[in-house]
DNA sequence: CGGTTGTATGGATATCAGTCGATACAACCT
DNA sequence: AGGTTGTATCGACTGATATCCATACAACCG
């Protein structure tokens, strides 16, 4: 183990982010992407992360979405941790209860990663 | 098995897109969404993706990406198939080898579900 | 036509990931 | 303190996935 529970997503050499569009990534940059992508590739974990985002007030005690899934608590509990430890969201106890919410440093970095530069001469198809 | 190749990801009843940040996704939606989050989870798709995406012109051979990897001509070719089943990439037969090329209407999508909307009141973190 | 090279498919295997029940831990409430 | 409720961790099972080798398929070249 001895995973840190928040992967930021390195800045490169020049100071910037991973490019994946633009420019070959190397396998570092790949395995830390990889591993976020990785959490947000289930469907149960799209789901939480979805209600959580989308929650009025930015958080939602686990209380609420448990009962949401036809799984076990303790399954939730499993999606839960691995989508925080990906760095897409915290928790925070007040008292009995648990709340997560959104850090949207990671999904907004997944963004820019995924947008292409704008004007890009991408894919003319180019039929012969 | 008998999945189709191309998963659009379906616009939703209201004809606009899964809404990930901002709505509770729907099961349906999840299983779609996550096939495609589920094949960029893997560091060897993300540098193959990233090759194929950063090439200049577009696209690239299948010989060109096999030799940048440790892992076998055969592992190459399902990684890819990977990608392009989930409607990531295509590839086009030229003669004696074939090419790659990334279909960007599915990352701009998956761009587009990651970013907030402006100026939402999304989480002021909220350190007590 | 047969040989050569590039790519995909099939089968086998080892590892990983999702799930559950049981149980531990945390905080509240008498 | 003891009971109750909410959440996390543990261990086990099972199905999925990454990888390889062997082989099939495709297109070229003599």
């Amino acid at each position: 183990m001895s995973k840190q529970e928040l992967v930021v997503l390195g800045r490169d050499a020049d100071g910037c982010c991973p490019a994946l569009l633009t420019a070959p990534l190397d396998e570092d940059q790949a395995t830390d992407l990889a591993r976020v992508f990785k959490a947000l590739g289930d469907p149960v974990r799209l789901r939480l992360l979805s209600m959580i985002a989308s929650r009025a007030g930015g958080e939602i005690c686990v209380c609420d979405l448990t009962p949401a899934f036809d799984l076990s608590q303790p399954t939730i509990s499993h999606h839960l941790k691995l989508l925080k430890q990906a760095g897409l969201i915290a928790s925070e106890r007040r008292g009995t209860w648990v709340y997560y919410r959104l850090l949207p440093a990671m999904t907004d970095r997944l963004a820019a990663i995924l947008t292409r530069p704008d004007g890009e001469p991408l894919p003319e198809p180019a039929r012969p």
